[in-house]
DNA sequence: AAATTAATTGACAGTTTTGCTCAGGTATGT
DNA sequence: ACATACCTGAGCAAAACTGTCAATTAATTT
């Protein structure tokens, strides 16, 4: 029961562009840079958010990536979905019509339970209360 | 975000077992046929639940495995632990003592508040529950 | 128009994890 | 002694994960 790495760089590269973006693209670079991960790495992951309509691009000399919407509407589930992160416990469950095995299943509830309560806990936390969170420490830690 | 089927597997074979022992000692042979799973693996998975006192053996002819405990008192989130499959979703999380970069990362919180509700889901399910529901679409079914 | 910057894309490779088998062994009841 | 059934470790194929490399496209500045 692992969060892969890609979506814990999907949210720390995410946290990370809105805290130093002031309304101006911030570079994939400038992320690599500070956060150290690689940046063909990012590249890949950015494809996924902007499809995801997370981010979008501005391409260019003093491009880069913006928000695609405000940070409070922005939940954690839905970065984690771009990246193409199933949050789904068990894969006979990954159709949203739900799986065949509904009544045979002993098990099917619990699986069918603990997905419900991620969803719910990641989808209640956006990205503005990460890089309020994220503001906090830096000034804590600057004084 | 994916429960292995290691442990999907486990918490199958353990409902079954309790399902069908009325008491004795139940075969592993029994339940390899009854849901399909290969004995050697079984095999495999019964050593870490008897080490984490989930079962115990009979060993010999009319032998098998029962129950260390009554059902009520398994909890979900025991049997996984178990066969040693970890319910945190970061590695940095694994030991008990928490990660050194509590200050550090912005997304600690979020994993340690999901690996929170996880184990809270699972520890509020026993072992009784799922085998009372087994049941209940067992005699469903054969009406 | 040319050069520069930066996003975009696809292919692919190394490593780790997972899921499972095989080949033995050991203990226990009859 | 012998059958039964648990116990153990080695090993292996397939998949997933975590990236890299190479090449392209688009927009901006000069």
């Amino acid at each position: 029961m692992r969060m892969s790495t890609k979506a814990q760089y999907a949210v720390r590269a995410m946290v990370n562009l809105n805290l130093h973006s002031g309304g101006s693209p911030v570079t994939l670079r400038d992320i690599s840079l500070r956060e150290s991960i690689s940046l063909t790495y990012l590249e890949q992951l950015f494809v996924k958010l902007r499809r995801g309509n997370i981010v979008k691009s501005v391409r260019g000399p003093g491009g880069g990536y913006l928000l695609a919407r405000p940070a409070r509407e922005i939940q954690v589930d839905e970065i984690i979905d771009s990246v193409e992160e199933s949050l789904v416990p068990v894969s006979c469950m990954d159709q949203k019509n739900g799986c065949v095995c509904d009544d045979q299943c002993v098990t099917h509830n619990v699986w069918h339970g603990l997905a419900e309560r991620i969803r719910q806990f990641l989808a209640s936390i956006t990205l503005a209360d990460l890089t309020e969170e994220a503001q906090r420490k830096l000034t804590q830690s600057n004084s």
